[in-house]
DNA sequence: TGGAATTGGTTAGCATGCTAACCAATTAAT
DNA sequence: ATTAATTGGTTAGCATGCTAACCAATTCCA
């Protein structure tokens, strides 16, 4: 009868587990998920970003990125400034603070990638990016859902 | 250098795709998913269950139950009453409302599965699941968390 | 060019998760 | 048996996500 939602519960549990490992250690020093993603992808960007483009690379939408930004602005990691050529835009970029952790925080979770795949064979991870991919892909189309993070070629695997 | 966080982005990006979708589709009933869960988990026991056993089963903490089961009874999805054995416990059981779309549910969400994975091989499929068995055993272990969810020998493809 | 649509950001209000701190009931230890 | 520890549930307070409604600036088009 199949009353279980074995894939979907999978998935979702493998997710949150790998996410809370992660907090988990970059608790010590102030960052959460949410926190730390925002800052990775400003150190990645060349440059300063709006607060939309930063809304779409995290795959949030904006209102929840306002309160995100508040917090991290109210806590030193980084600096909003109006933009000089579109009044409306604010640019986003990474405080003194932020500087100073990047690398800890890219080191962290490269560290966690590493140890939660080591096991895993290259063919084996392949197979499971390629379908990860075609699910989401699926999930994704038709669904008017305008933010969702967009994933590059993803099936390059880095172990 | 590989600064992008390919494989837990895109492991996030579809548990929250799927997700998405599943409430996209349960909402027209008036259930989200944490809710739609809950009433799942309380179809497939046998019997009534108490907070605590729901919690485990969800894979949430007790607090975080506590009000989503406070929303639940408001809404007349389910019903609390004290256990005669152990005056600690609250038993939890469907109310009418309830019993009346388990079927709904389970069959969307089932629909739902079937959509999102009827494109990928049997033999993808459970390589797929098996290594996201390995990464979710392996992220939980020495994790001291003692709520996250259990997966039985989850190695079985439905499709 | 001047009104209409779009875009960027905000606030308000809610849903869903968490930890910490607590009470009451039960169980374990001495 | 009485105290100590554990267990089940709660509240308080916060973090992080959402949608809806809104303002202001920009862009589009007739």
């Amino acid at each position: 009868m199949s009353n279980d939602e074995t894939f979907g519960s999978l998935l979702h549990g493998t997710a949150r587990a790998w996410r809370l490992k992660l907090d988990e250690r970059l608790k010590p020093m102030g960052l959460s998920q949410a926190k730390w993603r925002t800052l990775l992808h400003l150190s990645i960007a060349s440059g300063p970003l709006t607060q939309s483009e930063i809304a779409e690379r995290l795959g949030i939408e904006e209102p929840s990125l306002v309160t995100l930004l508040h917090r991290l602005e109210k806590e030193g990691w980084i600096i909003r400034r109006g933009s000089p050529h579109d009044r409306r835009c604010k640019m986003v970029l990474l405080g003194r603070r932020a500087q100073n952790v990047i690398s800890q925080i890219s080191a962290a979770a490269e560290k966690l990638r590493h140890e939660l795949l080591e096991d895993i064979s290259a063919a084996d991870l392949r197979t499971c990016m390629r379908v990860l991919t075609q699910i989401y892909e699926k999930a994704e189309k038709e669904n008017g859902n305008g933010t969702m993070p967009r994933f590059r070629s993803a099936v390059t695997v880095k172990e």
